[in-house]
DNA sequence: TATGAATGAGCATTCATTCAT
DNA sequence: AATGAATGAATGCTCATTCAT
């Protein structure tokens, strides 16, 4: 069935122009003509493949989660530990195509407030990756005697939150900065603010 | 002699109203029509105290930070370890007002990317936000040999990476959890991924 | 009763004030507040003189029309055909002032096609400025064997038309060959185009 | 395939529904849903065809300036006296197409205060008929000894002069007074106002 | 399948006007 | 007499969407 492939492949082609529009202009900027301009089509296609605007967004949501979590995939041979690293690492805004992701996924995050869709697909993204990376904490126990949920968590985290600094000052927070921001979150606590 | 008005608890009424109307609806939704209808003016009057929406987007944001730095300065008879610990909670969107907050941050960072004045905003924001943590870290002696201001860095962090998930997930992180999630971060590294 | 006199004053400052705005800016620049800006007050002392726009513009359009009537006047001490000249030079837009004049009378009359009270003032100037200069014709012994009134109508249709023509190309018709075009006019006929 | 549209003809369309508009009620009243509904269209369907309401405006002067040097072109064939008979007489307000011209020239003209397109196309189109205008009369050696474009300025002026006078006094100036009083126009001057 | 013409609701904004002070 | 706050209708324009081709 070729025509099944072309379907997925056009429609993969007109996700990738919205996060290209929505990462370069906002999303205010990410009108159906823009879109259809950016892939080369004209408005009118873009219903061929998506019943309306919002159907456009959330499969670009999709798209955009989707690529993230299989960028993880790629790594499956290495240790626990080293997964651990390339996932979290993963997630921060290095490259353009990651940054790309973040700026989509803020993007319908904040479009999220009055659209279900939309915030089930970012809870249920978060909630699989959390446990991802639960398990790898679990497998590599690096967790001491700290709940590998609890750890995980703080985890995504630290990472989420150089993500949305990284975001918005991308002069304060190069890569290597990221980098290190993560590399210094120590796992087993001694000291602690709110520790006795 | 006209009519007689508070010009500044004027313009504070409508950018209280399009903050509400930005964490119900979305940004989408807060068009200049809503936001009136929400404060109880018409369009018109909006314009009276407000140059365009750009102006009354901008001027909301500035509210919403000014208001947040505000909070903090609420706290200044305590310890340093005291005000430390009530600035990163006073930053978690632990209800409704602090909720907000975030959601009207978030929202104009979407729209930052092509708005200078939005994206300089929040850069100098987050900026007087670090180096005010970082001052009570120095202050608390809490942070070790670490370097304060890496150390401010990640504290925020972790706040914001909790913020924007229990944003976009608040029954898996109600505020109980929230203040777990900030109170297990160690301050002082033992175990590290990325150490040896 | 000073407090006429006052009122008077008033209506002239506001209706020179919207001549210059016209003149400046064209009509469709010529709202409430800018013309209000332009006389130095605010739009609400606007409608203690004149009871809406409308009535402004045809105030102001009156005035204008009385303002070149009375320029006429200051030459009533010459000759026939002296006062002649005077009036029909005094109609070209050789200085600011009377080109300020012509755009508000063609500003008032392209509004006029829908806006009798507009029209009436226009038709009732030009009968009476035709009529005054028949009298010059007739008085003078100019017009040889031709009819006063057709003379008069051709010695103001030469102006008018040199007047819209150096309106809008300054540039080609400085006051010197307008005036230049208006004195070449030949009082009776010899050759027509028309003649046999 | 999409609907096949005659982009020029349905420019046209819009152009002479705008300038039935400007001619009807004025230039204040052809808003853009009044010519839409003139037209027979909607508002959206004006921006397929004209950039903005500027555009659209320039292009009703342009079409009405065209039409009207069409117009004189039908009448190549004959003696050259004819021909500029027929253009002087071509450029009065004698039939609804010419008053309408005209109006829209005025309305035009009014506006060009601060549009320099508008006020060059004015420009050019003058020029470019007085030159027409004085070949014309250089031809039919009717100038006898006075320059060309001098003469043909004049016939100019004293065919504006009484267009407009016509167009704000239709009453006054049925078609034949328009005609009688270009025709009483002496071509060679014997007297002179200004003369000695 | 894909186009792009056409729609009409909705947008931010401007405006003349009203009116409490 | 004069202000300027407030109105709400109207404006030019943009947009997602529809649909004949």
């Amino acid at each position: 069935m070729p025509r099944v492939v072309d379907i997925e492949q056009r429609r993969t082609e007109l996700t990738d122009a919205t996060a290209r529009v929505i990462a370069r202009s906002g999303i205010e900027a990410a009108t159906m003509r823009e879109i259809a301009a950016e892939a080369g089509w004209t408005t009118g296609a873009l219903t061929h493949y998506f019943t309306d605007k919002h159907d456009l967004l959330l499969a670009t949501f999709q798209a955009s989660l989707a690529a993230r979590r299989s960028r993880r995939a790629d790594r499956v041979a290495r240790s626990a530990i080293d997964r651990l690293r390339a996932s979290l690492e993963g997630a921060l805004p290095l490259d353009d195509d990651r940054r790309r992701h973040w700026l989509v996924t803020l993007a319908c995050c904040t479009q999220a407030s009055g659209d279900e869709q939309l915030a089930a697909a970012q809870r249920d993204a978060y909630r699989e990756f959390r446990d991802y990376v639960a398990d790898l904490v679990r497998e590599s126990g690096i967790a001491a005697g700290e709940d590998p949920v609890s750890a995980a968590e703080r985890l995504i985290a630290i990472v989420d939150g150089v993500a949305v600094q990284a975001l918005f000052d991308p002069q304060s927070w190069p890569p290597q900065r990221q980098l290190a921001a993560l590399a210094a979150t120590p796992m087993a606590p001694t000291v602690s603010l709110w520790r006795r």
